[in-house]
Order: structure tokens, then sequence, then C-alpha cells
DNA sequence: CCCGCTCCCCAAAACGTTTTGGCAGTCCGA
DNA sequence: TCGGACTGCCAAAACGTTTTGGGGAGCGGG
């Protein structure tokens, strides 16, 4: 049983190809009945235009690459995870494949050249942005449609998607300093990517705002992926004087120093604070459902969706955007909130 | 700057396209000088073959799709994570691509129909198979390629790639039993799936032809995904008396299991006997290394890998088989091996 | 009667490859 | 000298669509 093409539709019917096509893809110029007939029959013998001959003619694959790096495992992160989660709903959502790929470090580059010139994808998802990326200017230069997710300073070069990690974090800061701590630590991400380099500069940024001194943060950072950094990171900041509140690159972090912390007989909540950035990962249990946390909430699940939107909005040919993600102010009982008036986003 | 395709490269040399198609497909009947000019001019000027042409004509895609339901939140799963580190890497390896989509419960078949259907994949990949699994029949009577990660019963109607469920959990049962535990829990995975249903047979097996009551064993069984239930579990199973032994589905529930059983002051190693079975999940923190827990580990990665490469193998007209990944035990300090001996499998 | 307009429909070209079948020339052995 | 095998190349068909550029029929108005 061969595969049914638009050939055998029309000879079934008697009417030319074109017309099967046209009649197919909505065209007006094509009569009510006959439209009918042949929508029918290409139900009756099962006919799916294929793929291929599609892409080849139209030049369109509605397919969107993916292209993951494979030395640093990011697999297994769950803010990955929940990225992808909300890429693959918005992909099927709109008709979109995703393909996806690993590709060790060296080779990332070629992956994307392949990918550019053998018409086999339509657009591109770039993760984890790091300074100067080169992925970004090869996809610029090369004139083909992607989105980063995460931005280096408020451009308009490309798409993007992220969140307002300088906002928040600049916030966080004047938060914890109007509750009245005088000096603690912050617990950062992998200093390799943007996201982490903006939320240093955001915190340096407000201390000299407030005219601190630069030693009021006890900084300290994570490399990917970070399992068990938070864990560790909070047990070397305990043995430092007088620090009073913890501030975590993400609830993961928080979760493990919240532990760290447990065990050290400090209480969240009573002797020291905890704020982080929650990426509303799911399933993850927070220690008394977070209500001794402060958090700026945001769903890395949106952003996934909003990056998939976003690439397939600029395939579509209309113009580029940056979609900032809303962040929400969750705040543990007894914050003072007046740090965060003007600056607070909403859902 | 129009995309470079065969015909600039044939004009560029004076040569025909089937001379230039040849020569890069590595025929022999085109010169060894005249092949060397084509590679020469390729790279020159940049030439890639367009994909989509070269499957509309060769009707092969290289690509493998893999659709997940996506009800359930697999994703967040840490063993479907690591199932994919092994697809992706596999795939690069092959040069096969990954199109990946999640679609609802509802909707599952229309996917595979339409991948089916529209020639934009060669084969696929069935995860999590559930008793009398309609993917599985489907996929068998559209005569596609496909490997399911799991199998019913010891068949070979379709490509599979499993480990020994039922002889891990036989194994395990008899090593519980013969190190002196009267009693314990198994904590299993979700009974909607084969392997939970085989890994409960194989355990209710061993008992049966060791002649012990069917209450030897006090059966618990989580639901994907499985967050916090070995935690939940175990402290249900605690409330039940004469408990020595648990054995958990996955290192998962074991780890959870384990702060569970700290909690209430017993001792694994020494008060309690703790044995799972162990995917290797990156990263994921053993308590003291795994020192007092007995596993059978065998590599989800692994399995990952062995995955793609079947269903490649199915692409390329080669004959379908199964591949059963290696299991090995790793036995707690003091577990007695005897009652394994003869079904130790070897990496 | 003719012109123009609307409504349906179609033939042919195009997309960029691979594959089929063949064709000159050269060489070698009979 | 002839036939056959081998070498190196090519024209054309095929893959299954979409799109372009009509074209005929029917009808109303001048």
């Amino acid at each position: 049983m061969r595969k049914v093409t638009i050939k055998d539709l029309a000879a079934e019917l008697g009417l030319s190809i074109t017309t099967i096509s046209r009649a197919l893809n909505g065209y007006s110029d094509v009569g009510e009945e006959t439209r009918k007939r042949v929508v029918e029959a290409a139900r009756r013998l099962g006919y799916t235009p294929n793929r291929n001959a599609q892409r080849l003619v139209t030049k369109r694959s509605h397919s969107i690459a993916w292209v993951q790096s494979d030395d640093d495992n990011k697999f297994v992160d769950p803010h990955f995870v929940e990225v992808m989660a909300g890429v693959l709903r918005e992909a099927r959502l709109s008709h979109y494949d995703i393909v996806m790929t690993s590709e060790t470090p060296e080779r990332q580059m070629a992956a994307y050249e392949r990918y550019v010139s053998d018409g086999s994808v339509d657009g591109f998802i770039v993760d984890l942005p790091q300074p100067g990326d080169p992925r970004i200017d090869f996809l610029l230069d090369a004139g083909v449609p992607f989105v980063v997710h995460g931005r280096e300073g408020s451009q308009d070069r490309y798409g993007w998607v992220d969140v307002d990690n300088y906002g928040n974090f600049y916030n966080l800061t004047r938060l914890i300093v109007s509750n009245g701590h005088k000096r603690f630590a912050f617990i950062n991400g992998d200093e390799r990517f943007l996201y982490a380099l903006t939320r240093r500069r955001a915190v340096e940024d407000a201390l000299r705002d407030l005219d601190l001194p630069h030693d009021t943060c006890l900084y300290l950072r994570g490399s990917h992926p970070m399992f068990e950094a938070g864990y560790q990171l909070t047990e070397l900041a305990l043995g430092e004087p007088d620090i009073t509140a913890f501030l975590y690159s993400s609830v993961l972090l928080a979760v493990e120093g919240h532990s760290a912390l447990g065990r050290a007989g400090r209480e969240p909540g009573r002797d020291v604070m905890i704020a982080a950035m929650n990426d509303e990962l799911q399933y993850l249990h927070l220690p008394n459902d977070g209500e001794n946390m402060t958090f700026v909430r945001s769903s890395l699940r949106a952003a996934g969706r909003a990056l998939v939107a976003e690439v397939i909005r600029q395939c579509e040919r209309k113009k580029r955007s940056g979609t900032l993600i809303p962040s929400l102010f969750d705040l543990a009982e007894g914050v003072d909130p007046a740090a965060i008036g003007d600056k607070v986003l909403f859902a």
C-alpha cells in the first residue's frame, strides 16, 4: 500500500492537483461544493501532504532548532527541564516541531551552520547566553530568525525573552537592607552566564546607591549544574561573622541553603532571612511551603513558551521583539515591603 | 546572497549536477581528480545539500520522533532526563536529528499518525510502555521502525531496549530474604507502566519460589512523577510491624526513604536494609555515597543511547533486535551475596 | 453583439536533490 | 581488426508539493 499523494486524490476526484492543493489550503478560488468533496476524499483516503515536498517548495520547515551543549550536562538541571516543558508545549500549540540536538562545545557553531544552510529549520532558540556569545553574532549575520533566553544590556539587536534580573536583584537587595540586615550573603549562579553577571551588577549597584560598603555583601557563586552548591556555600557563609540574610540566585539553592541553616541551628524567618529568585520549578518541595522565605517569582515555563512564540513570530516575518516575563514578589511574613514599592512587576 | 545549490557548483566547475552529486556522495564512477575539484569548490562556495530536497527524493529524513505525553509532566522526572541525555548524544554521533514533541494524552495517537504519514521522520522512540500499549500496535501495523524502552514479556515482535527488571527484582528479593529479613517493604513505581508490573511479578514469584507467605512483602507504590513518594511511603511502612528491609524501585525513592528512616531513628546498614534499583542518575547525591545501601546498578543513559542505535539500525533496513542493558550488583557491606550468584549480569 | 467581470478550474514551472540508463572514449586480449 | 570491459561523465526523470499565469463559461450592461 503506497502512500497516498495529491495525485491519487486528483485522479480519484477527476480534478487537477492544483485544485486539490488550493482547496486544502483554503484558497477562495475553489467552489464550496468542490472543496467539500476534496476534504471528504482526503479524509477517506487518509491523505497527508508530504512534509518534505512542502518544505522544499515553500522553503519553510516549520521546525525550530534547539542546540544544546553537552559538556555541562545541562539536561539534569531542573531549570532547563522547566524551560523545555514550556518550549515543547508552545511548539505543539503552534504546530511547529522542535529539533533538539546536543553538541560538544567545540562543534557547537558547526551545528548552527549546518542547520542554517541545510534548510531543515526555520529558526533557533539560544539558551544560557554568555557575554559576547558567538552564537548570537553568527545568527545575526546569517540573518536567520532566533530568540535568546536572556539578554545583554537593554538592546534590540535580536529578539529575546528574559526576566528582569537587574530590577529583581536590585530590589531584593534594597529589601534585605531596609529590613535591617547589616550584612548578607549572595549566592549567585555561574558567572559564565549573563543572568548571573547581571544579578551581581544589580546587587553591587544597589549597595552603591545605598552608600553601603562593598563588603556588606559576601559574594559566593556556584558553577553549573549547581547541585549541593547551595548547601556548601551556605555552610561556607556561616563561617563569616554578622551575616543575617541570604540571597540566592535560585530557589533550588535556597532550599539547600535552608537545610544547611537548619542544621546549623538557624531558623529562617527568625534568626535569618532567606530571599531568592523562584523559578517556579514544578514539584520542588519548599520547606514550610516557603512561608518563611521571600521570593521573586517568575515562571520559567512561561519563558519557554514565550521563546517559541517569539521565534515563530520572526519566522512569520513579523518584526522581532523582546518579551519580559513578569515577576511577582512573595514576601515572607514580617518582611517590610517598603523597599520595592515602585518596582514590582505584575503578572 | 542566495543559498548556493548544486547547480551553482556545477556551473562553477563546468560539470553536470549528476557528477557533483556522485562526487560528493562517494560514488566510484567519478575521477579522483574531478572529485577533488568538486570537494574543494563545495567547501569554497560553502555548499550544503538542501536537506528537504534530499529527503524528498530519498524518502529518508534522518530524523527520529520522540513523542511525549504532557499530562504527567514527565520532563521533570530525572529518569526521563537521564534517558534524554543518552538519546541526544547517540543521535548526534549517528548524524540523526531528534524531533521532540509533547502531546496531550488524547492526541497522542494523532501525533504518531501524522509523523508516520507525513514523511518527516524515519522512526520512533516509544517511552514508558503500558500493558497493551496502543502506540506499539499502531506502529507495528504501520510497518514503521521504532524501539520501545521496555518490553512486554520476552517477545520479539518489536525492537526494544530494557533492563532485566524481572531478574533483578527476583534476585533482590532472594537477597533480602537470604540475609535473614522476615518482612520487608517494596516501594514500587507507577503500576500503569510495564516496568513496575514486571518488578512486582518478580518479587511475588521470588516469594512463591521460596515458599514464603505473601505478606512477607508490604507492597506500596507511587505514581508518576514520584517526588516525595519515597519519603511518605517509607513513613507509612514504618507504621507496620516487623519490617526490617526496604526495597525501592528507584534510587530516587531510596534516597528519600533513607532520610525518612533517619528521621525515624533507624540506621540503614545496621537496623534496616535498603536495596534499590540504581539508574545512575547524574548528580544525585547518595547519603554516605551509598555505602550502606544495596543496588542493582544500570545506566539509563546507556539505555538512551541503545534506543537510538536500535531504531537507526531498523531504519537502515537491518533487522530489529532487543538490547538488554547490563546490570551490576553493588552490595552494601555485610550483605551476603549468596542469593544472586548465577543471575548477575556483567557490564 | 460585444465587452468586461466574476467564478472555477487547470497546465506547467519550480523547488534541489538522487538515480537511472546510457554514451563516448580507451585499453586489452583474441 | 574487432569485441568487450572499463572509465568518466551526463541528460532526463523522478520525488510531491505550491505557485504562477492564465482561460473558459456565464452573466449583466452598453
